[in-house]
RNA sequence: GUCCCUAUCGUCUAGAGGCCUAGGACAUCGCCCUUUCACGGCGGUAACGGGGGUUCGAAUCCCCCUGGGGACGCCA
């Protein structure tokens, strides 16, 4: 049975890069009828925060990501003390008294000779021996796995193929921190070996660590895990995702107007593919899923095509479901859905002509409020040779059965009479109605702005027409 | 600096030695539709980083160079 984890630290938001790890982590146990875990690694606890868990969680519930869990590593402590006890007394484990300082400058020395910066081995115990290094009275040490000298690591990566490393390259990693917390090398070998992970699925920026974490595994005696590591994601710059690159939190997509699947869509295509199919749903996404499609280099997170799949989502979602979207949107724009059409209805109406939810709430402003036209709006729109047929057009809106047909029907009427083309009437009608020079077919916006309120902007503006 | 990974249009990608005169999508440009703006339809511009091999044949395999990313923490 297929078991797989997502296994962010709460330092944070959960992010674009975290979301699509989740993502495909979620997609292939999802598909193989395994199990897909939630695992909070919260050893760091300077950083590690009770908002960034709730964020976490808040993150994956939007995009529907189901899990197992979640777990939280300082809740098992035990079982990495016992571990570790486990490694020291079979010799692959030591205590390591140096000071910070002191690997401080060790490291720094290495690097001013050109040297990749590593632990020297120095308490290692025939080392401490040999330099007379004596365990200073009062200090608790850490733990150090002892990694094998000789040799290399290889694994077959599940999306990069075999890839390998001679343990010469890798160092003495501290394993245990004093106060008898692991570091993130232990405690992820610990919990994927009790918990069973069969696919660790997680960023490259973890190659590196594989090899060292393997070397662990051996030494604990436990069964290796097979490895699946995704490409990162970059900005448009082709920089490492950071803040600087504006919304990188998954929350944030749902507080700009994006709807989940969008979302979920957009990421999975991103470093993934399935032919040509460039929109799919979740129930697709986990039929079609395979390690052996997703790219093996980064890629550039494009707003622009997120954007475009958002509007494609938004155009078939349903219209009582995007009016609920709609709300918190409208009272940020000052409107009271309750004072104008029925939210679903002008949903419907707008839809396909916006990207997101925001913009959708932009544009239907002028249901629920009057938007005064610009001066330079009635400048080149309000033509005294149109007047009169808009004077006639509104007194016979007073008594016209008030459906789309009808007012259409009545505004082509008027048009016949006064020898006018369309945009010659359309035109000043949707500025002085909508105050925009862009809406929807104005017999339909006229109809759902309601009778009264249609007659009243149109009077209103048929006073500032020139004579 | 050292190690690891990687390299197809501006971007995301299809491509598993002949199906490639390299396909799709976003973006962009043009045309059509049209009551404005969109939507939609049609069409265009645009890529195998460079050099060596292997092979009858290479975008696909190998090597080198170059570019890009990552790692080198008592962060994860």
């Amino acid at each position: 049975m297929i078991r797989t984890r997502f296994a962010p630290s709460p330092t944070g938001y959960l992010h674009i890069g975290g979301a699509r790890t989740a993502l495909f982590c979620w997609a292939y146990a999802k598909q193989l009828g395994g199990t897909f875990i939630l695992r909070v690694e919260d050893t760091d606890r300077e950083r590690s925060t009770e908002q960034s868990v709730q964020a976490i969680l808040d993150g994956m519930q939007w995009l529907g990501l189901d899990y197992e869990g979640p777990y939280f590593q300082m809740q098992r402590l035990d079982r990495y003390r016992v571990a570790a006890e486990q490694l020291l007394r079979d010799g692959h484990a030591y205590h390591c008294y140096a000071t910070r300082e002191e690997i401080d400058a060790l490291r720094e020395g290495q690097r001013a000779r050109g040297e990749k910066p590593r632990y020297d081995g120095r308490w290692r115990p025939e080392n401490a021996k040999r330099l007379g290094l004596k365990p200073p009275t009062g200090m608790q040490p850490v733990l150090r796995f002892r990694n094998p000298d000789a040799g290399e690591v290889s694994f077959n990566d599940l999306v990069k193929g075999p890839i390998t490393v001679a343990n010469a390259e890798l160092d003495d990693l501290v394993i245990m921190r004093a106060d008898g917390i692991p570091t993130y090398n232990f405690g992820v070998v610990i919990d994927d070996a009790d918990m069973n992970i069969t696919h660790v699925v997680r960023g490259d920026d973890h190659v590196n660590n594989t090899p060292r974490q393997i070397n662990m595994y051996r030494a604990l005696g436990a069964n290796l895990p097979l490895f699946a590591h995704l490409p990162m994601i970059l900005g448009a710059d082709g920089e490492r995702l950071s803040k600087r690159h504006g919304a990188v939190s998954v929350m944030q997509y749902s507080d700009d107007g994006y709807l989940p699947e969008a979302l979920n869509n957009y990421l999975a295509r991103l470093g993934w593919s399935h032919g040509d199919d460039e929109k799919f749903s979740m129930e697709q996404l986990v039929e079609w899923f395979d390690l052996a499609h997703v790219s093996r280099s980064a890629a550039r997170f494009d707003g622009e095509k997120l954007s475009w799949l958002n509007q494609q989502y938004l155009k078939e979602a349903d219209d009582q479901r995007l009016a609920g979207l709609m709300l918190p949107f409208l009272e940020r724009d000052g409107c009271d859905a309750a004072a104008g059409p029925q939210l679903h209805r002008v949903a419907a109406l707008l839809k396909e002509r916006v990207s997101t939810i925001a913009e959708l709430a932009d544009a239907a402003v002028y249901f629920y409020r009057r938007l005064e036209p610009s001066a330079a709006l009635r400048e080149t729109h309000y033509a005294a040779a149109a007047k009169p047929a808009l004077s006639d057009f509104r007194r016979r809106l007073e008594t016209v059965e008030w459906k789309r047909e009808e007012i259409a029907t009545t505004l082509k009427a008027v048009l016949a009479e006064y020898q006018l083309k369309m945009p010659k009437i359309a035109m000043p009608l949707r500025v002085m109605v909508t105050g925009e020079p862009q809406s929807p077919s104005i017999d339909a916006t006229l109809e759902l702005i309601g009778r009264d309120e249609v007659l009243a902007r149109m009077a209103q503006e048929l006073a500032r027409f020139p004579e």
